[in-house]
DNA sequence: TTAGGGTTAG
């Protein structure tokens, strides 16, 4: 197999993500890298293989820029566009800044290139800081309609949904990612009626917008398809969910993580765990995303070998660096199989400090083993973090009660009455497509 | 007809 080969492979489509890092391998300890002649010069390569891992380990796009400068290879636009969406992934977006790369493609005057300037926002929108992303857009002479719509998604993630409106209607240009952009806003801040109203106003036909993708395969795209099946899957309807996810004829790692989210939410963890094996099979490369539903479906299983081999695997074998998603993961598995000595153990060694999710699933599982006396030290360490979590105090008073420890039960429902916290009344919910 | 940007998953 020639270089120029395997070179285009990589620049072009790959059927299977896990082929890019044999592809990789090969080229380097073929030594055929840095000896292609014609148009592979270094620039080229390296943006094809930042390019190539943006996918699947962005932050291996990333170390691949420091070799590229290292090995004085002038980085271009291209370079800039691919770096600039590697940074905006969750896992890069925690341990990184975007200024480095900003001043970087400031230095070289790159930043008048619409494409870099496009995806320059998209990170800014990511972010979250509306004020950063208005200047970016402001210094955009002619934005286009992408960059207007990375504009509308900052409005919507930051819940500014008046300023998306009012940028919505004075779009010289609309499609169906203007669209979406606005939906979606609306669905986040969980103004479902609005929604709704402006899914009507689009480019659909009111309640037969889910009806006519699941039924026109033809029309579905992944966007299209992956939200339907997260759609149907958060209502409980899996198998509306699991037909759309079949007649797919594309699939992104997001279709997959939405349909064994939607198995592992519905107490169908069984099938999540197959169609999480089965994704494999098809070459499709797991993200943190993916891990969050299957240590999930291994927690309410109690499988915890399984799950802890899992969690060894994201980093050994996918390069994933665990989130506090995966160690809140991981402390409701052992919490929940009664290995609360371990699940203690677990928080104590984290590389980071436990935020409130990880403290609260190790006093749920004290709940349900009757844990008092670590419930109680948990429930401190929480207290400090969440001084006004009603459904803390309560979990705790619970935890005291069952074990006929009435003072401290009393105790917990008294200052929560001094702090003036009020218990938020349970509620049913029933919903039909 | 292709080395690059926007909407989907927790």
């Amino acid at each position: 197999m020639n270089s120029e080969y395997l070179l285009q492979r990589l620049q072009r489509f790959i059927e299977r993500p896990n082929q890019i890092k044999q592809i990789h391998s090969l080229l380097i300890t073929t030594a055929l890298l840095f000896n292609t002649a014609s148009k592979w010069n270094p620039t080229l390569l390296y943006n094809t293989l930042i390019r190539a891992y943006l996918n699947i380990i962005p932050h291996c796009s990333l170390t691949l820029f420091t070799f590229m400068l290292h090995h004085q290879a002038p980085p271009n636009g291209h370079t800039f566009t691919s770096l600039f969406k590697a940074a905006s992934t969750s896992q890069s977006l925690a341990s990184l800044s975007c200024s480095p790369l900003h001043a970087q493609a400031l230095k070289r005057g790159i930043l008048t290139d619409s494409f870099v300037q496009t995806s320059l926002l998209g990170l800014c929108a990511k972010l979250g800081s509306l004020s950063n992303v208005r200047k970016v857009f402001e210094e955009i002479l002619n934005p286009c309609i992408v960059a207007c719509n990375v504009m509308l998604d900052a409005f919507g993630r930051n819940g500014d949904m008046g300023s998306a409106l009012f940028f919505f209607d004075r779009l010289s240009e609309k499609d169906v990612v203007s669209w979406t952009s606005v939906i979606n806003g609306f669905v986040r801040s969980k103004q479902f009626a609005k929604a709704i109203w402006k899914s009507k106003g689009g480019f659909t036909k009111g309640g037969r917008y889910m009806g006519i993708f699941s039924e026109t395969r033809a029309f579905m795209t992944v966007f299209m398809g992956t939200a339907l099946i997260d759609f149907y899957g958060k209502r409980g309807h899996l198998e509306f969910a699991f037909r759309v996810f079949n007649q797919m004829l594309d699939r992104e790692v997001c279709t997959w993580n939405a349909m064994i989210s939607s198995f592992a939410c519905n107490g169908r963890e069984k099938e999540a765990l197959d169609l999480f094996e089965k994704m494999k099979v098809d070459g499709m490369y797991p993200n943190e995303v993916t891990f969050v539903a299957v240590l999930t479906a291994c927690a309410c299983t109690k499988r915890v070998q399984l799950g802890s081999q899992f969690f060894q695997s994201m980093r050994c074998q996918y390069g994933i660096v665990p989130i506090m998603e995966h160690y809140g993961c991981m402390v409701d598995l052992l919490g929940r199989a009664g290995l609360l000595t371990q699940a203690t153990e677990f928080v104590n060694t984290m590389p980071f400090q436990p935020d409130a999710s990880v403290l609260g699933a190790l006093i749920g599982a004290c709940k349900i083993h009757g844990a008092i006396e670590l419930g109680n030290e948990m429930g401190r360490r929480l207290l400090e973090l969440q001084p006004r979590h009603c459904g803390l105090y309560v979990a705790l008073s619970t935890i005291n009660a069952d074990k006929e420890r009435w003072d401290r039960a009393a105790d917990l429902r008294k200052a929560m009455v001094e702090a003036g916290i009020r218990k938020v009344p349970a509620y049913s919910f029933i919903d039909s497509v």
